[in-house]
DNA sequence: ATCACTAACTAACGTTTGTTAGTCTATAAA
DNA sequence: TTTATAGACTAACAAACGTTAGTTAGTGAT
């Protein structure tokens, strides 16, 4: 039992290091051996713990995969307004982001490096992702909520309006996730003109 | 006279093939040998018209950081109110993208390659230009134009809000440039509740 | 004390990488 | 007609890549 408990955690050291490597220097300008070197031991010792590099970018892209769908299915269930479940999603989404900042770095930025196969799967799920929130948007219009906006056009301007948190957020700026999720759901509900 | 026509051409498809390919693969999936495939020649004979793969990267990003300081010169300069210079941005941004959306894809991801010093210029480049940006929503807010919003997150709002244009739009979707950034200024303006 | 197993190591494999050297051919200038 | 240059080629280099093989030290169970 702790022997495996040791495993899992050298394992998810390697994730967590490449996590980070990955999104400094990409997937393709990073190599066994500098991950190695931060994991604190030999490239080849790796292959203990996982089977190839390519896994270790599919399990990070696939594991955030589905915490994004699982809090999705959550959303769509609770009783609440259409904009205040696109104001959980943002919310979601900010602290997701900020607690995560390396994974979703990579999945943001690094998906295209999948194999064939594994990006088709993918793709798969974050079409279904964005269908689902569309529907929401699509839903909010219909009961008055929302102006009668494109609705293509709503769902990526505040999905990719969200991508610059990765970016931006430091703990130093003295800016919590829960304001700074106010503040940009405001913008979106809101517009910034007087 | 026509030979350097001929040499600036073939280096500019060098070029233009290479950001078509950086945007598929990434940078660091890229080799010379899959580029010159797409160019047409072997490998070797590309570094007759460049210098390294590395040159290409920055000849892609920096003369994109150009035409965007360039551009916000211009509208720095125009009478025009602040709302409608933000405007101006929004859609001289979305038709940039759509007009480069290979250039732009690079620079938007695979800039993290670049060499250390060249990376620290165009960090340098784009620092420069998000302070400009941010001094006309300040500005903005001062002449009572703007909600007082936190202004570096309404900039990164509006910024990355534009960065999905060059994933979503295909000509094949029956909205013009001019439709489009109307769409994307009326939602950051304005927002998306009734 | 023995056995099985985990997880580290060194060494090396075969490929692919970016790039250089050297050569040949066509075209334009003299 | 000679000469120079541009721009393609083939061949090859050294380095770096992901990965495998084989070995060894330590640990816990029988």
């Amino acid at each position: 039992m702790p022997t495996l408990k040791v495993k899992l955690s050298k394992r998810e050291l390697i994730i967590s290091e490449a996590s980070k490597l990955f999104r400094e220097k990409g997937f393709g300008g990073s190599s066994m051996r500098d991950l190695a070197e931060k994991v604190g031991i030999e490239a080849a010792s790796m292959y203990n713990h996982i089977r190839s590099k390519d896994e270790i970018l599919e399990e990070i892209c696939f594991e955030m995969a589905h915490r994004y769908e699982a809090q999705l299915s959550e959303i769509e269930q609770q009783d609440i307004s259409y904009p205040e479940k696109i104001e959980a999603l943002i919310a979601f989404h900010v602290q997701l982001i900020i607690d995560n900042a390396n994974a979703v770095s990579v999945v943001n930025n690094d998906w295209k490096y999948l194999s064939k196969d594994k990006m088709i799967a993918f793709k798969a799920i974050r079409n279904d992702y964005e269908k689902r929130f569309a529907t929401l948007i699509s839903k909010g219009i219909e009961a008055g909520d929302f102006k009668k906006v494109n609705i293509s056009i709503a769902l990526f301007t505040i999905l990719s309006s969200l991508r610059w948190v990765e970016l931006w957020y430091k703990p130093t700026r003295g800016v919590t996730k829960e304001d700074l999720a106010k503040d940009i759901s405001a913008i979106l509900m809101n517009g910034v003109k007087a």
